[in-house]
RNA sequence: GGCGGCGUAGCUCAGCUGGUUAGAGCAGUGGAAUCAUAAUCCACGUGUCCGGGGUUCGAAUCCCUGCGCCGCCA
């Protein structure tokens, strides 16, 4: 095999308009995040790049639905996305996002490229066009009378009812999905890719690929011999990158063609934050640099024919070595489905549940060749049986040992058996067993190697028998603890690709002040830890999870699957009703202001006397910016009388005054419409 | 409909460049030990390797065919 200088690795871009779930997770982003975090302390050259893909119609469908703009639409999940991976230890180098300003001028430019050295076709269609809103319409924004069976709700695309493959302009009393109103057919040009141009070249590129996993295989080989087909790289939408033409005014470049040059753009943008703004060329257009895309198995065809042929067409770039896409996670024996709101999305995973271990139980159960399925029960049994129980118990067991017999120290190691030999040679050896799998990218069997490493030396601990060598041979038990937490310090560094978080806090109690990421891989199995060196103290680093948080898990995706979709709750947000009796609880009543000032050191607070019925009452209310108080002195209000009182800014306040306040921050107080005797209920 | 992947012990999966009694973990049964998160370690598997046919001295492993699941494409 070819060696390379340096590696560059991808994860596919999530689209920016919903939150992250353990599908993405199991097949795009975990795997990656493990290769690239064993590449980085085999301290080899590695640059981690992934994004927000904020382009394509759903997206401005979406912002049409919730009345935003589709930048406000990407902003918002671009940044909980980013956040919600920070925290799951995904340790991206750079996450870009292509409605950047560096994406579109490099995607731009790579359009333009293409289109000057004369790779693209030019086509002149009609196509269904949306009136009302202004836009034509994708196939499946479209729907109507089916021209086979007569269904008249047929989509644009295909006829669910009895499956026949459409195109939208066959539909009979045709409707556009978004506005209801009949399109028409409207002329439009646009630029495509002759894919079948590139077909030999892929074809060759293809066919060096030995080392590609079945799936991908079989699944390119399928599409070459089909033969390539010109595709549109142009639509006509406002949201995208504009195509730098002037005769393409109003058109933007298609998002299966804009996504993968994020992946350029961002490496761009990494280069530049680090100082180095030719960098990127390196890594892009060197050919030593090894490049890897991680994907889902949708994305196949993208990463390992279009994108390559983009490249092959512009020139001078590197084309991948490796696309490990992996198959799809399961739930509980179902599909995920983002639209039924059936899925573990990744913020509320981590609002209850440490990230390591669902790392584990994705890493150890990945997709690799066939679907995997995630249950919840078994999450637990893996963190109890394995992390807690195998690995977590070997690290404490050796720990408390340790402190109790050796006061917290590495006790030095004298004459070795041979079952001292066998476990210091099974270390040895790990690094580069463990290694070469994530290297190759089995990512399962590597997760299941580091535990049983720790199985091995549970075993060496038990064959031992510390406890009584401890009383007949205290130097033999030494060299039997330092045997055992030579091995944590091995397994500090082989867990940290897959449990980064809990390999930092033991490798923090063998007494080292860096970072683990410090460690070089090829050193785990080397018994570095000195005799002598003062322990921390020991920390339980895998908790069990009871019977019970499991089941509220299942019992919440179960509602969650049954409840409406993200989007109607997001269309409709549910308003909580109370029964009349709740109401009654509430005691409004009018007063009368008899004098109000400013709380001095607060912009927003006015302190009132009001008079309700005979009696005087204080309240602060907070409206200063909206009404002086020479405005209120005089005015009927309606004020909460029986709420209870509160001390505010060291002011007592005993009610509270009504007023409504819009989205605009405009605020009214509440006064009533003739006068009426202060005290008067208000129901 | 065309194409691709997958279908192995109760469960999750490995093995599949054809070749000794088909493996691992979990669950189950029995035992050892007591340093430890009631944790650990040892022993125990008569499984139509999805069905059918074929190639071969020999097939879970190759070929054909049927079925099922998943995906891609039309």
């Amino acid at each position: 095999m070819k060696t390379y200088k340096r590696i560059l690795v991808t994860s596919a871009l999530p689209y920016a308009n919903g939150p992250i779930h353990l599908g993405h997770l199991a097949g795009a982003y975990l795997p990656a995040d493990i290769f690239v975090r064993y590449q980085r302390m085999k301290k080899r050259e590695v640059v981690y790049i992934c994004g927000s893909d904020e382009h394509g119609v759903p997206i401005t469908i979406a912002a049409e639905k919730q009345k935003k703009s589709p930048q406000d639409i990407v902003d918002y999940f671009h940044f909980r996305n980013k956040t919600a991976f920070q925290r799951f230890g995904i340790s991206f180098d750079y996450y870009g996002r292509t409605s950047s300003t560096m994406h579109h001028e490099t995607s731009r430019a790579f359009f333009r490229q293409l289109e000057s050295t004369g790779v693209f076709r030019k086509k002149t269609e009609k196509q269904l066009f949306d009136q009302k809103a202004g836009m034509f319409l994708p196939d499946r924004y479209v729907c109507g009378v089916c021209p086979v069976c007569q269904n008249d709700s047929a989509y644009g695309d295909q006829c669910e009812k009895c499956g026949s493959s459409l195109s939208a302009t066959d539909l009979q009393h045709p409707k556009s999905v978004l506005t209801g109103e009949t399109p028409v057919l409207r002329e439009t040009t646009h630029w495509y890719l002759p894919l079948g141009d590139w077909q030999e070249k892929l074809q060759k590129w293809f066919d060096e690929k030995k080392h590609w996993k079945t799936n991908v295989v079989g699944q390119v080989k399928s599409w070459l011999q089909a033969g390539l087909n010109d595709r549109a790289v142009t639509r006509d939408l406002s949201w995208g990158v504009p195509v730098p033409l002037e005769e393409a005014s109003g058109k933007v470049l298609y998002v299966w063609f804009d996504a993968p040059i994020g992946y350029i753009s961002a490496t761009k943008e990494w280069a530049a934050e680090i100082g180095k703004p030719d960098l990127w060329q390196k890594y892009w257009q060197d050919a030593d640099t090894r490049l890897i895309h991680f994907i889902g198995k949708d994305n196949i065809v993208f990463h390992c024919i279009m994108f390559p042929a983009m490249l092959m067409a512009h020139g001078g770039y590197v084309l991948p070595d490796n696309v490990p896409a992996n198959e799809f996670l399961n739930l509980e024996g179902e599909k995920l489905s983002t639209s039924r709101n059936y899925a573990v999305w990744l913020e509320d995973y981590l609002q209850r549940f440490a990230p390591d271990p669902l790392r584990y139980y994705l890493a150890v159960n990945a997709p690799e060749t066939k679907d995997a399925d995630f249950t919840w029960k078994e999450y637990q049994q893996r963190n109890n049986g394995e992390l807690a129980d195998i690995l977590g118990n070997l690290i404490n067991r050796t720990l408390t040992f340790t402190a109790k017999y050796f006061n917290n120290q590495v006790p030095p190691r004298s004459d070795l058996d041979p079952m001292d030999q066998e476990m210091i040679q099974l270390l040895n050896q790990a690094p580069g067993q463990i290694g070469d799998l994530i290297d190759k990218v089995e990512i399962r069997k590597a997760t299941a190697a580091v535990i049983d490493v720790a199985r091995a030396a549970n075993k060496y601990f038990n064959d031992q028998e510390p406890w009584r060598t401890i009383r007949s041979d205290s130097k033999k038990c030494g060299t039997t603890l330092h045997i055992c937490l030579q091995t944590l310090r091995a397994l500090a560094i082989l867990m940290e690709p897959i449990l980064p978080f809990s390999a930092q806090k033991l490798y923090q109690i063998l007494g080292y002040t860096d970072t683990i990421q410090t460690e070089k891989w090829d050193d785990a199995g080397d018994c570095l830890l000195p005799a002598g060196r003062k322990l921390g103290r020991a920390e339980i680093l895998f908790r069990k999870i009871e019977d019970q948080e499991i089941e509220s898990e299942i019992t919440r995706l179960k509602r969650a699957g049954n409840a409406q979709t993200i989007d109607q709750k997001a269309e409709e947000p549910k308003i909580n009703q109370i029964p009349i009796e709740e109401f009654a609880k509430i005691e409004l009543r009018v007063a009368q202001v008899v004098s109000a000032e400013k709380v001095e050191q607060a912009d927003k607070l006015l302190k009132l006397l009001v008079k309700v019925g005979d009696q005087e009452r204080q309240i602060v209310a907070g409206i200063a910016r909206h009404y002086s108080p020479q405005d209120l002195v005089g005015k009927q209000v309606v004020v909460v009388a029986n709420l209870q009182p509160a001390t505010i800014r060291g002011i007592e306040s005993n009610g509270m005054l009504l007023a409504a306040q819009d989205e605009s921050g405009k605020l009214s107080i509440v006064t009533l419409e003739q006068p009426l005797e202060n005290g008067a209920r208000v129901r």
